[in-house]
DNA sequence: TTGATGTGCAAGCCCGAGATTGCACTAGGC
DNA sequence: GCCTAGTGCAATCTCGGGCTTGCACATCAA
């Protein structure tokens, strides 16, 4: 298990613009400045948003000289997933059963 | 399948009041007048974010007499979640590979 | 050393999400 | 009929997210 899933995680994949970033890195790791060329936002955009990504568990950044490449980190999508799939599975068997009791 | 990933859901999931909401529709569908008399938000502040979930795909509502009443759906839960899962064991992929290139 | 490139920090702007309030409307109980 | 409870609609407010700009600092190449 990779920690618990605060809501972090799904409020850093709200935005568009990082879901994009996050693909963009999954074709092989950049730096904010490399990425904010092929997008219509500022580097200084470009760099909040990883921050986001990073305090989610998301991504992680290394530095190489003077850049920093950023690369994904799938653990922290996969706790997200499994947590979300966990909820609809409760709901699933919940509400299986209210329907159970109603055909009766 | 149950339709596209578009965002919505996971931007509708990033609020936590919205999936406290869930939550409580889990236990037993409700009406936004009730679900507001354990909130410390009004009614009106409920209706928008049921609606928000219901534009999702989250929930569904049914009217009884002069009341709504609220309950979850599991299956946008379940896209949202298959989505993130096949995203990263994209991702998984891809950075398996690239290891596996920079230990040769 | 000098110049170019990449980054970090901070102040500020703008707009939309989240919430409130007020009022009109409808359905049920007496 | 009346009164209460639940809802729908709309205007308004506030505050934080997303973005920009400007400048200082660090690194590599000549």
């Amino acid at each position: 298990m990779s920690g618990r899933v605060d809501g972090g995680a799904l409020a850093a994949l709200a935005d568009p613009t990082r879901r994009d970033l996050l693909e963009r890195l999954a074709r092989g790791e950049a730096s904010a400045t490399t990425l904010a060329r092929g997008l219509p936002i500022s580097r200084q955009a470009v760099v909040q948003h990883l921050s986001v990504l990073d305090a989610a568990g998301l991504v992680r950044s290394d530095r190489h000289g003077r850049e920093v490449r950023w690369s994904p980190r799938p653990d922290g999508l996969i706790a997200a997933a499994s947590w979300l799939t966990g909820i609809a599975d409760e709901w699933d068997r919940r509400l299986a059963a209210i329907k159970a009791i109603a055909e009766e």
